[in-house]
RNA sequence: GGCAUCGUGGCCGAGUGGCUAGGCACAGCUCUGCAAAAGCUUGUACAGCGGUUCGAAUCCGCUCGAUGCCUCCA
């Protein structure tokens, strides 16, 4: 039986503003798109967060025994970067400002996407389609709209007419926003645009010529406008109508609503049940955005070097920070977090392996499947890894007390124990124990065996400043002695 | 200006009509040659002002403040 079945699981909808039950469309199967990344820069931190917190629900849903097809596009083209006449595309700018091919910019940023969100253990989505592999659909969207009535052609340039397409639809539904008062807060400036009104937005730009970046289509050479790419690949790939949408909060408006505008006006049906927004990642307060250089690349946190933070910090100990905060919420990035939850990480990567040698006993002192249960009801809510990790705590606190002897366990709850813990954490969470001087394992296990017998000598005839300097030594190299009453252990930071 | 979200103890961060989330820091205790690690114990916080209620941090209104979107952004 698929846990699924007895786990349900209840979603924050953006369309709706309230907690839903989830239903998938077809029982025991998940389509799921999000809005992956433009590639003409680095991705930053921000950018990671969300991707992050697609990839734990992506990872809850397969834990549940769910099949997931998770669709997450790269945009390799247009962004347009102006308003209306000047339309730029980034990647295009991009490529003339570094004298190269726009293929070779969006190449180097995929790349860099990619090593990034492995270095934070993202699980690759089941497709990355790209929006220049699928100008084709676009162009057949594009058709469809034109047909319907909903989009007009100026110029070479194809519009989507919004005021026409309210008419009938709904524009506005998923950010609360009323085309009346957009209409009325924009009667200033906007003049002299193609547009019939400043809400239209482009579904095909024309290209002028010198434009790199290029398609022919029927309304001559150009590219696709921004939303539509979306649009085009979703529905190819997970149907008309498919499970969820997700992608950060800041693609609320425009992007995701015109997103369902093409939709609706192309298929006239919703094309998204669930719409799932994360939240921004702030720092000092403030938004990460590449444009106003508020920002922290990843690379810089892992390597230190950045003016913000005090130390380097490893992955796993930022997915970790991430995770201690809920996907709907705005996290604010600072040193002080990052050391705390650094200190959290590690205590429960400790735990998690004196869990495998905890000695058991007749009976559990702790109830093993109510605190399980809990984990999951956590996680069926709207995805609560802040709550989830809090009881995972509660059982870094009894793995502590049986290990003291202060509590027992019997073998079939360790072993549920042990399963359920690592299932959340490292499946779920997918957070891995990452240390800096881990991979020479053999070499220098022997090398501090060593140490510590030597040091045992040395507190055995009290010699102390000998002891004492084994021990702090070992200690500034991120090596922490711990004394027991069995002996003295070990464990690397 | 419009729309939206939010304001929680030293810091981070959940919760949401009555039943002290959790992490980190701090303090005391146990352990220790001294420590560290680990465990135990302690913190009555919910922006302000009104209102609803037997009861509100949680609902409603207002005020103040913050952030996001309204132009490309995860």
């Amino acid at each position: 039986m698929q846990l699924y079945k007895n786990q349900p699981l209840k979603v924050h909808n953006s369309l709706t503003g309230k907690k839903e039950l989830f239903q998938p469309i077809n029982e025991g199967h998940i389509g799921m798109y999000v809005c992956g990344p433009t590639v003409y820069s680095n991705v930053h931190l921000g950018n990671c967060r969300t991707f992050m917190s697609f990839d734990m629900i992506f990872r809850y849903f397969k834990h549940l025994g769910y099949k997931v097809r998770y669709v997450r596009n790269i945009t390799d083209a247009g962004h347009l970067e102006n308003d209306a006449d000047e339309g730029e595309d980034k990647i295009a700018k991009k490529a003339k400002l570094e004298q190269i091919e726009p293929m070779e910019v969006v190449q180097r940023y995929t790349v860099d996407f990619h090593n990034t969100l492995q270095k934070f253990n993202l699980l690759p989505p089941s497709i990355e389609p790209t929006a220049t592999g699928h100008i084709i659909e676009q162009i057949e969207i594009i058709k469809e709209i034109l047909e319907k009535g909903y989009a007009y052609e100026v110029n070479g340039s194809v519009y989507f007419d919004v005021e026409k397409f309210n008419e009938t639809h709904e524009y506005g539904k998923l950010s609360g926003r009323k085309l009346e008062d957009m209409i009325a807060n924009t009667r200033e400036l906007t003049a002299q645009s193609e547009k019939k009104n400043p809400q239209d937005f482009a579904l095909w730009k024309k290209a002028d010529t010198h434009h790199i970046m290029r398609w022919p289509s029927p309304w001559g050479d150009g590219f696709p406008g921004w939303h539509l790419e979306c649009t085009a690949m979703s529905t190819k790939y997970l149907g008309d109508t498919f499970d969820i949408h997700g992608g950060g909060m800041d693609l609320k408006f425009p992007h995701h609503e015109c997103e369902i505008a093409q939709a609706e006006a192309s298929n006239d049906q919703s094309p998204v049940n669930y719409w799932l927004h994360a939240n921004m990642l702030t720092l000092n307060g403030k938004k990460m955005s590449k444009s106003t250089g508020n920002n922290i690349y990843p690379n810089e946190i892992f390597s230190g070097e950045n003016g913000i933070l005090s130390k380097a910090y490893t992955p796993a100990v930022v997915r970790f920070f991430m995770m201690q905060a809920h996907y709907t919420s705005i996290l604010d990035l600072s040193d002080e977090a990052l050391q705390a939850s650094e200190k959290g990480y590690l205590r429960l990567m400790e735990a998690l392996s004196t869990a495998d040698q905890l000695s058991t006993g007749p009976k559990s002192d702790f109830d093993v499947e109510a605190w399980r249960q809990k984990c999951y009801d956590a996680m069926n809510d709207d995805f609560n890894t802040p709550i989830l990790i809090s009881h995972l705590f509660d059982a870094v606190k009894h793995i502590n007390l049986i290990k003291e002897g202060m509590e027992s366990i019997s073998e079939n709850d360790k072993t549920v124990l042990i399963s359920t813990m690592r299932a959340f954490v490292h499946e779920v969470l997918g957070i891995e124990h990452q240390s800096e001087a881990k991979d020479d394992s053999q070499a220098l296990n022997g090398v501090l065996e060593l140490l510590i017998e030597l040091r045992n000598q040395a507190r055995a005839n009290k010699d102390f400043a000998t002891s004492d300097k084994i021990r702090d030594q070992l200690i500034t190299l991120g090596i922490q002695l711990k004394d027991n009453k069995e002996g003295t252990s070990y464990s690397i930071k």
